[in-house]
RNA sequence: GGAGGGGUGGCCGAGUGGUCGAAGGCGGCGGUCUUGAAAACCGCUGUGCGAAAGCACCGGGGGUUCGAAUCCCUCCCCCUCCGCCA
């Protein structure tokens, strides 16, 4: 969420957001709203009165006098006040509704642009993998090793699942090991295995909501399948003000991912690179104003450790504004070469949110006891998608005979393990 | 899930429907004292909106009343006991 004032005082900047964002919004409403809630606000002043009569209504009982002449004069300005009150719920629920489905301002060296065709290429680290056969999909290599099953998957939950199966499931699970302790050991993150479910308000808080729900799974009883751990993680702290000293705060979870993919049909839908469940290892700060922008650094470094451990070859990427998510101020998203795709493929995206989140979270902090609060920052990214970098290392260390190489470091997580091969015949 | 008991400021904890934004204590900040520290003593010490006056907030929402932290309804959460359960 967005400061209020900002809609009275400089308006202009977020319209200048809203265009570079290429969106739709009725700012111009947004405006009239704020502008009626800050006339109404005149209902105070009643409400002052009132409680001056109330105090003279009580000392006038209390001395033995004719209160209610007192007590007529109050009625009718109660009258006055809910007639005030009336309009300006409607108002500022509505002012709430509408500030909730606007986007963060971007940052201003997010380059301008319309779609992902504009994001640019900010770094890379090594070269895509040369072949002297044609290196294969994942989703060819996997059911042929029997560590991919899709046929059990949707006898068990239906299109867009994956069962992972022997050596695969141990292959992920080793990869999540790998990845919470490098940053925990390494990377100085305190691990947190959170609730895989959360509540509105949680989802409120990461803006998930109200904007895209249809991209959350709902359970009966309300709550929500996490899209992510950036969920749990950033409501850590709601409605609190964190000591600043201790600053940066920084957490990452392991958790299963859930998401509807709504309106996503047909796209990537092969393979395991889009499905309805995934598993992530996240990394998240909350962080001073002052220091969001090299705690981001310093965050996506820690996730292009990993992919630098696994040797994969991968690319940085700075979203253009149009390619940026809804809270997001700025992204960067590291790729990895797929050979047997063809292609670079998200592996991690990185992202600060300015105080968008904490706002929406209310969480602040202060120096020192006599300061007044202000928002942290806070700020995500995955460190890594583990199925993506699974299908990344099945294609990359992918051989002629069908089998797949281990990775050194993920081998004494699997047993020493140091090849996949497939089964006998 | 059933029965009962509770949710008050950073923490603990008072609070007869009227001058309560809320006693007291702890903690924190500042000061006196001290070579320094501790102890003692004194003062200050919630958040939001607002230029200010002021308004709002005692788990959330609603109601009764001229007036609600105090009464009523409802939801949420916590504790105890019982049941169920990995």
């Amino acid at each position: 969420m967005i400061d209020r004032r900002l809609i009275r005082e400089q308006p202009e900047v977020i319209r200048e957001a809203l265009d570079k964002r290429g969106m739709e919004f009725d700012l111009d409403e947004l405006i009239r709203l704020e502008a009626r809630r800050r006339q109404l606000l005149a209902v105070e002043e009643l409400r002052a009165k009132r409680n001056e009569l109330s105090k003279q209504i009580g000392a006038t009982i209390k001395a033995g006098g004719d209160a209610e002449p007192l007590k007529a004069e109050v009625v009718e300005v109660n009258r006055r006040i809910r007639q005030m009150e009336e309009e300006l719920e409607e108002v500022e629920a509505l002012l709430e509704r509408r500030m909730l489905e606007l986007p963060n301002i971007p940052k201003p060296e997010v380059p301008v642009g319309v779609d992902e065709e504009d994001n640019v290429v900010v770094g890379q680290q090594g070269e895509p993998r040369s072949f002297d056969f044609e290196p294969r999909p994942h989703w060819e290599i996997g059911p042929a090793l029997g560590i991919l099953e899709f046929e059990s998957a949707v006898k068990i939950a239906g299109a867009r699942f994956v069962t992972d199966m022997g050596a695969g499931a141990a292959l992920e699970r080793a990869l999540i090991n790998l990845m919470l302790d490098t940053h925990t050991r390494k990377h100085g993150y305190t691990e947190v295995l959170p609730p895989f479910l959360a509540n509105e308000r949680s989802l409120i808080g990461t803006a998930n909501l109200p904007k895209f729900e249809e991209d959350l799974f709902k359970t009966r009883e309300g709550l929500y399948l996490v899209p992510t751990a950036e969920v749990p993680l950033t409501n850590l702290h709601q409605d609190e003000i964190l000591d600043g000293e201790e600053l940066p705060l920084c957490y990452t979870a392991y958790t299963a991912c859930f998401r509807s993919e709504a309106g996503a049909a047909g796209r990537e839908s092969r393979g395991i690179i889009r499905l309805h469940q995934f598993h992530k290892v996240e990394l998240m700060k909350f962080t001073r104003p002052d220091q969001a922008d090299e705690e981001l650094e310093k965050l996506i470094r820690d996730a292009e450790a990993i992919l630098e451990m696994l040797e994969l070859p991968y690319r940085r990427v700075m979203l253009c504004t149009g390619d940026l998510t809804f809270a997001s101020c700025q992204t960067f998203d590291l790729e990895v070469h797929f050979p047997g795709m063809g292609k670079w493929v998200e592996v991690s995206s990185c992202s600060q949110y300015g105080e968008f989140q904490a706002r929406r979270c209310n969480t602040r902090f202060r120096m020192h006891p006599e300061d007044k609060p202000q928002f942290v920052h806070t700020m995500n990214g995955s460190g890594l998608a583990c199925g993506r970098t699974m299908a990344a290392i099945i294609e990359n260390y992918q051989q002629e005979n069908g089998s797949v190489v281990v990775p050194d470091a993920l081998r004494p997580y699997m047993g020493g393990m140091s090849e996949i091969l497939p089964p006998l015949p």
